[in-house]
DNA sequence: GGCACCAATGAAAAGGTTTACATAATTCGT
DNA sequence: ACGAATTATGTAAACCTTTTCATTGGTGCC
């Protein structure tokens, strides 16, 4: 095939340079390039540049030889090219404590959507609490290859902070658990409005014993709900107490935060847990002693994780807007990223109580 | 602070070229570049470069220089550059239909795992399933974003193959679910035999009237299970006959499938569930039928989910080697990438038989 | 002492874009 | 019909590396 007008290249989907019969096992064809495309428009590269990023500024005869050149050659333009010009990777890394985390995967997909919509890629970095993987992940932000940063860790990565001057943190913004000094933006539920909502439920049933499973000590949600959990109570006409039991936000922590209770004499009527897991594994104890939830013992989550409603019973729980969340979170990084640095906002979302079968009223009501 | 033989910038941890007070405020502090790293050791770029890529071929008193000028900088090279000049990015794409799927986290972690180890990144898509947004995924791959692709879809995500020549293919591989034609690498778990495994214990326990609940319809996977299942009860003594019953992969599929069972008056002592969500739906709808699993009903899975063993009965299952799957995958993918396609091998890895309390002996037996 | 060789380094090209600036061509007003 | 203003296009620099090739200076050998 013959082209007139240009040079008598073969093009199918790509270009090949020498087309000597070798070539073309061996070469995998080559992409084409910008080049490519100009030489066979019969214009320059710059010309081929703005018919595709400003097309107002090219005439429309030259522009619709161009894109016929473009779609002849199959013509992308090289990401890498693109991004060492521009100065930026459209590509977000998102840093995690663990994939396996049940609400990772809501999060993701929430974050996942706004920023392919907005032609960005999303990164993901799993650090199981390896300071030395989170410095390795770091090094996709200081080499350019991410241009912000997502944090589902609950810390700031970068060693040193805060002592360091806030300047030379990256944009970023925290997800999912709130990082201690309040200098970065956060987008989270409101724990504490939650875990109020959620004693109050129990409390509206007619208990007053109500014991809270915490999760890992140093884990701020947790102490946030547990704050929820204390102001419920306080408000309540019952002169109760507050009564805290250590859990590590795992369902074998909420078994052994049980067991650990049935040395004692006096029992709580229900459980506000510090997640689903925990409840899932408090309930799983409870039966396994014999005891029926809920008549016996009512118990209440907090996530609304996707196997909430698969155990039986199945779970009362606060539902973290886990979308919602994702999306916000980086809609918000994105906006300010061309900005090099983000506003440490707050963005606080409503948890909803959803009611299942784990709870009633206390046995001897 | 200035430093003797050098010029007079100040250097923190990154480089300023104009020192106005003004540039103090605005400029976001240009991260160094090689010949920043090189005038301050006052060699050549080309040196820089060699002394952090073969270090045996730089002087040793050079290499001193350079590297000191290198940690007074606080230089990191830009990734950008060097993958445009290196015509590679050391990055994944994971393709993934949903990643709420119970398996993918572990999966994913596997993938992560060796990927990391070699300096590569996960760039993770979550496609649901629109085709669209598999197309604009597969850009990462055409712009040179990515070098590679993990299929976690079950299908080719290139438009119009298998009709076109198979070089056009980007170097990939498959998980978690087969591709049709078996043109490219895939390794997963031998669901054929894994299957004939599990329909093997359930004939041990002595049931004989085994249905099968299906996946999807066009899921491979659910397809070589029912082989595996039918394959067990052929060898069996028993002339017992196949029961596939329609499932979709979920709960709700499962709870289904029972209640379009229970219309019947046959009905069989065990099921065979496609997978743990499945099963999952089965036993909550033979529970809330009022029947007791395992003393009614026997239920296996397959997947060995993580809430498999918080259900209850604890779910018997047969258990993916998720971690080693991803890991598997990814060393064959970055083995072959050099070479721009990798072969067509499929590797099958044994899935265990996990015992737990959802099967027992069949009541009337 | 001259020659070949080797080690260490530098200069420059290449990788594929985007875009500021320069230039050429067109239109318009007078 | 001529300069000004406008529009369309091209030239070349910049983004930051890696790497080939050439150059330099030194060493060992005859």
């Amino acid at each position: 095939m013959r082209i007139p007008g240009t040079d008598s290249r073969r093009l199918l989907c790509a270009v090949r340079e020498h087309m000597t019969s070798q070539d073309l096992k061996t070469q995998p064809l080559r992409p084409a390039t910008i080049e490519d495309v100009a030489k066979i428009a019969g214009v320059s590269i710059a010309t081929v540049s703005r018919t595709i990023r400003s097309p107002e500024k090219v005439a429309e005869s030259t522009r619709k030889k161009v894109t016929a050149a473009i779609a002849r050659t199959g013509y992308t333009a090289n990401a890498m090219a693109q991004n060492l010009r521009m100065q930026r990777s459209r590509m977000v890394m998102v840093l995690a404590q663990s994939i396996s985390d049940p609400n990772f995967p809501g999060i993701l997909t929430g974050l996942e959507k706004v920023a392919n919509g907005r032609g960005y890629g999303v990164l993901i970095g799993n650090t199981e609490g390896d300071v030395g993987l989170e410095e390795k992940y770091l090094s996709f932000l200081s080499t350019g290859m991410a241009d912000g940063l997502v944090l589902l860790t609950g810390h700031v990565p970068v060693a040193g902070w805060p002592k360091n001057p806030e300047a030379a943190l990256p944009p970023m913004v925290a997800v999912l658990r709130p990082v201690s000094p309040e200098a970065i933006a956060y987008v989270g539920v409101d724990d504490v409005a939650a875990a109020k909502v959620a004693t109050e439920y129990l409390i509206s049933l007619g208990h007053s014993r109500i014991a809270f499973i915490s999760g890992p000590s140093g884990e701020i949600a947790s102490d946030h709900r547990y704050r929820g959990y204390c102001m419920a109570l306080s408000e309540s006409s019952d002169q109760s107490s507050f009564w805290k039991i250590q859990g590590d936000g795992t369902s074998e922590g909420g078994r052994s935060a049980i067991e650990r209770l049935f040395i004692r004499d006096s029992l709580p009527t229900a459980f506000v847990c510090y997640n689903d897991s925990t409840a899932i594994g408090v309930i799983g104890s409870l039966q396994s002693r014999g005891y029926d939830v809920p008549r016996d013992f009512s118990v209440i989550g907090f996530d609304d994780i996707p196997f909430a409603h698969n155990i039986s019973p199945s779970l009362t729980t606060i539902r973290q807007p886990r979308g919602q969340i994702g999306e916000l979170a980086m809609a918000h990084l994105l906006d300010y990223l061309p900005r090099r640095t983000v506003p440490a906002e707050t963005t606080l979302l409503h948890g909803d109580l959803i009611v299942r079968d784990s709870c009633s009223t206390p046995r001897t009501g």
